[in-house]
RNA sequence: GGCGGUGUAGCUCAGCUGGUUAGAGCAUACGGCUCAUAUCCGUAGUGUCCGGGGUUCAAUUCCCUGCACCGCCA
């Protein structure tokens, strides 16, 4: 294995605030930089903004501030942001700094002495209105798209890149190294744009046009335009040309970007190094696009919830794990809230996070709040050992591949198996029985020494998470690779702490969408009468718990002037603590009847709003008691 | 318009080069345990494997065609 990492993302474009195609890809990159870190490798990760170019200086214009002023304000949202999302990137670089505009002026300088920039000129539909030239498809009826006017056909000299002359060498580098693009769709894109013969590449843009960017080192009058500017802060990051950081680093580099931008990444670029006398890239990693889906909350309260919220209302460990469980890297994926929330509560509440739970307080409660000495191991013990030091394996091969889901469940392989574990033990049992005290150290110590592993594969991911469970496990430092090779590294007598839930679970706030259910099935009329017999009052919730054994019925300690318990099918819309102070509706006047073994001395009032149960609530505070009629 | 991809359980998706009863997770139902965030463990399912042809002893898997969605190119 080589000795060095080096992984980017793209630059953003300051044109536009944060969103969550940035935010994945940057988290990608921190869990790769830190899965290498934790590795021992040497490790460099950098991300940073794109700041040139007439998008900029337009907003720039249109908010009344100068251009470097306007990429100031976003690039800051970004450099701001990333800390939010617990990222380690050990550079952030602008392509607006000093050093990174002479490193381009000194590649297109080089490039231009080979004899690779030309002079030429170009004709095409400009518009005067927009500043710029437009393709034939692009314009809309032959007409410019913004302001819908005919373009004038003009003239333009500019310099371009002789990037046909690499076209060859690129095909056959693409199709020598299969894993230099990937995953293989993209390789396959590559190679299929390449079939066409490649067109030079325009790099510049005249002063008269454009004067926010960098000068071209060989004309006064030319500023160089987008990708000439944007791809080399690849190499500035890592300190090109003569830093040792750039001879370690760059042949190791790892590029992580989203396939719009494809085409730059795995045409322009690998000419342009060619072009420059710089080996290639080791690696373009492309992924897909998160489709949002708009759920059912967003639509109802017409807001459109941003993504990025998210990690506030449910955790910022949660929505990394989220991102990065449900996303197959190079596909598309859906992005959804309730998406989201089944993973928090299924695999982080149930499995995980109920599998530290349990596993500490058995510890704190059977091994007197300390690691308890290994013992003897157990046939039952091998299998979840195995399991255990196996893991860094699929790790390792996974992270090589991408499938970061992949490597996820793998975790969760072990988790799942620690719980069956746990059931199979008994611990309970063992604490009751003297003579198998010698067995319960050894069961407990087997399942504190899998959270640990468990905790260790989790810090790419999840690092508050993962450093929470090892802290209670009493670990200090930070966690690496190799300590999962070898089974037992967790020290007997360290200091277990309980904790709370690490995962609290989550409901859906969805407020469904109301839609007109109709009186098709209205029942017969009826007399006064027959309302007045029903007594219904006003009460309020003191005590709710969950009725044992069902998966709805709550039952509930009410206050309706006295205090009652009534049983109610509501424990799949709400839980219980929830429910505690709400004021509800109650028919007090029900005969008692006896639900599951508790007798219930009332019923309260809810609708039946498709599948779900909504109580029937005041909208001030009443006195428990009151009438209703 | 050209090229390519996708269409599998209610949902999200695995299924490499064709071969015995088509899989996983979630959701659902039932059973077990009680250490635990009512969590965990076990059991049970359900599928015209998009439609229509064809090749083959045999096709979800190969070929053709139609439909739907998506991507790249123009």
């Amino acid at each position: 294995m080589q000795d060095s990492f080096y992984v980017t993302t793209p630059i953003y474009y300051v044109n536009a605030s944060p969103h969550i195609g940035h935010a994945y890809t940057t988290i990608v990159a921190d869990v790769m930089a830190r899965f290498y870190r934790m590795a021992g490798l040497k490790t460099f990760f950098l991300t940073g903004t794109d700041e040139h170019g007439d998008k900029i200086a337009e907003a720039a214009h249109a908010a009344g501030v100068t251009p470097h002023e306007y990429a100031d304000r976003i690039s800051d949202r970004f450099r701001k942001l990333w800390p939010e999302l617990n990222i380690t990137n050990d550079y952030f670089i602008r392509t607006t700094d000093e050093n990174h505009q002479n490193v381009v002026r000194s590649i297109l300088q080089k490039v231009y002495d080979a004899g690779d920039i030309y002079f030429g000129e170009y004709e095409g539909y400009y518009c005067v209105g927009c500043e710029r030239f437009y393709r034939e498809s692009e314009l809309v009826n032959g007409l410019c798209p913004d302001h819908l006017i005919a373009p004038e056909v003009r003239k333009e000299s500019n310099y371009f890149f002789t990037m046909s002359r690499y076209q060859e060498w690129l095909v056959k580098y693409i199709t020598d190294h299969p894993d230099f693009i990937r995953p293989e769709r993209y390789r396959n894109e590559a190679l299929a744009f390449l079939r066409e013969p490649l067109e030079d590449l325009c790099i510049s843009r005249p002063k008269s046009r454009l004067t926010w960017g960098i000068t071209l080192p060989f004309d006064e009058n030319y500023v160089t335009y987008v990708w000439f500017d944007a791809l080399i802060n690849y190499l500035t990051g890592i300190g090109y040309p003569d830093s040792e950081s750039y001879r370690t680093f760059w042949p190791s580099t790892q590029h992580l970007i989203a396939k719009d931008i494809l085409k730059p990444h795995g045409i322009y670029w690998p000419t342009m190094l060619k072009a420059a006398g710089i080996e290639p890239y080791r690696r373009l990693n492309v992924h897909g696009y998160w489709n949002i889906e708009t759920g059912k909350m967003s639509k109802s309260l017409g807001t459109v919830v941003n993504p990025l919220d998210l990690k506030d209302k449910y955790g910022l460990d949660p929505f990394r794990y989220y991102l990065m469980r449900d996303m197959v890297f190079g596909l598309d994926a859906n992005f959804s809230e309730e998406g989201l929330v089944a993973r928090l509560n299924a695999d982080l509440a149930n499995d995980l996070g109920n599998l530290v739970s349990r596993s500490l307080a058995m510890a704190v409660k059977y091994c007197g709040g300390k690691v308890p000495e290994r013992g003897p191991i157990d046939e039952a013990d091998r299998d979840l050992i195995q399991r255990g030091e196996s893991l860094v394996e699929v790790l390792e091969s996974s992270f090589e591949a991408l499938k970061f889901h992949r490597a996820l469940a793998a975790v969760w392989e072990l988790v799942n198996a620690a719980n069956k574990y746990i059931v199979e033990t008994q611990p309970w049992l063992l604490d009751r029985d003297e003579s198998s005290a010698g067995r319960l150290e050894a069961v407990m110590y087997t399942v504190l020494e899998t959270l640990r592993f468990v905790a260790v594969a989790l810090s790419p991911f999840m690092p508050d998470s993962a450093a929470e469970i090892l802290r209670r496990l009493g670990v200090n430092g930070s966690p690496s690779l190799a300590e999962m090779r070898e089974w037992g590294g967790l020290a007997p007598g360290n200091p277990l702490d309980k904790g709370n839930a690490l995962f609290p679970r989550r409901v859906v706030e969805t407020k469904e969408e109301t839609t007109a259910v109709g009186l098709a099935d209205i029942k017969e009329l009826i007399e006064m009468e027959a309302f007045e017999r029903l007594d219904i009052r006003a009460a309020r919730i003191r005590e709710a718990r969950m009725v044992p054994k069902s998966s709805k019925l709550v039952e509930l300690k009410i206050d309706v002037g006295e205090e009652r318990i009534i049983v109610a099918g509501i424990g799949r819309d709400y839980r219980p603590d929830d429910l505690v102070g709400k004021q509800i509706a109650v028919i007090v006047n029900m005969k008692p009847t006896k639900i599951m073994g508790v007798e219930s001395r009332g019923m309260l009032l809810a609708a039946e709003s498709g599948k779900k149960v909504v109580l029937i609530g005041f909208d001030d505070a009443v006195n428990p008691g009151s009438p209703i009629g």
